[in-house]
DNA sequence: GACCAGGCACATC
DNA sequence: GATGTGCATGGT
């Protein structure tokens, strides 16, 4: 894949965003788990809502894998009913939460021994966990130097002429992580970064005037996607 | 009321 | 292989 930017210019936008914004703190989360029950929950949806779900698993004292494995899906289905798609994700969890116990005992420390890309593999065989899902554990709940990319990078990498052609997932990963040094604490805050960029400012409907990527030199400001 | 939010699987052509 | 659709709550 062919970027039209160089290396140092990836670096810039780094630069630029946390100069910006400076550090944002990921994941919002007390435990690898909670990260990965997080991950599942926001897919598609606003992290305010996803806290509230959180916090309803966290009051019935829910945040571990076991005691999710036992409830039954009617409770756990009210719980995180505020993330929006509550049936779909109460068998999204409960499909992962099988897969942890059953291969893995619902122990995080047991991941330790396997080896990055065979995991990741392993994720996307859970039903319901994709690409972005799947990056986010392996970043965020297991500090795997996986770079995450979600609509918000797609959206960037097009307003900002990021790529001359092809923005699939696995297209915009390979181009950040050719570009930069394998860095799971970069990962992490760049993705990050790009997250409140887009909240922020590339938006569906941009609003770019102050946006911080306007000192791109390749820059066009409000157009695409 | 319309639009959007830190996706994904599945149906259909 | 590409494109369309269902899933759902809550804030702006």
């Amino acid at each position: 894949m062919k970027g039209i930017m160089s290396k140092t210019d990836v670096e810039k936008i780094y630069d630029l965003l946390y100069e910006h914004f400076g550090p944002q703190g990921w994941w919002p989360g007390d435990s690898p788990f909670e990260i990965i029950v997080g991950a599942i929950l926001t897919q598609n949806t606003n992290w305010d809502n996803v806290k509230k779900a959180i916090n309803n698993l966290e009051q019935a004292q829910l945040l571990n894998p076991h005691s999710i494995h036992k409830c039954p899906r009617e409770k756990l289905a009210e719980l995180i009913r505020p993330a929006g798609y509550f049936n779909i994700k109460t068998k999204r969890l409960k499909n992962f939460i099988d897969w942890f116990i059953e291969n893995y005992q619902g122990q995080i420390e047991n991941f330790e021994t396997v080896n990055t890309s065979i995991l990741r593999e392993e994720l996307l065989g859970v039903n319901g966990i994709g690409a972005e899902t799947a990056d986010s554990i392996l970043l965020y709940a297991l500090n795997r130097p996986v770079f995450v990319i979600d609509t918000y990078t797609a959206r960037m990498a097009v307003r900002h002429q990021l790529l001359e052609y092809e923005i699939d997932y696995h297209t915009l990963q390979e181009f950040f992580q050719s570009n930069l040094p394998e860095d799971v604490q970069l990962f992490n805050e760049y993705h990050a970064l790009i997250v409140r960029l887009g909240k922020d400012y590339c938006k569906p409907k941009p609003k770019c005037e102050k946006c911080p990527l306007n000192e791109l030199p390749h820059q066009i400001a409000g157009f695409g996607n």
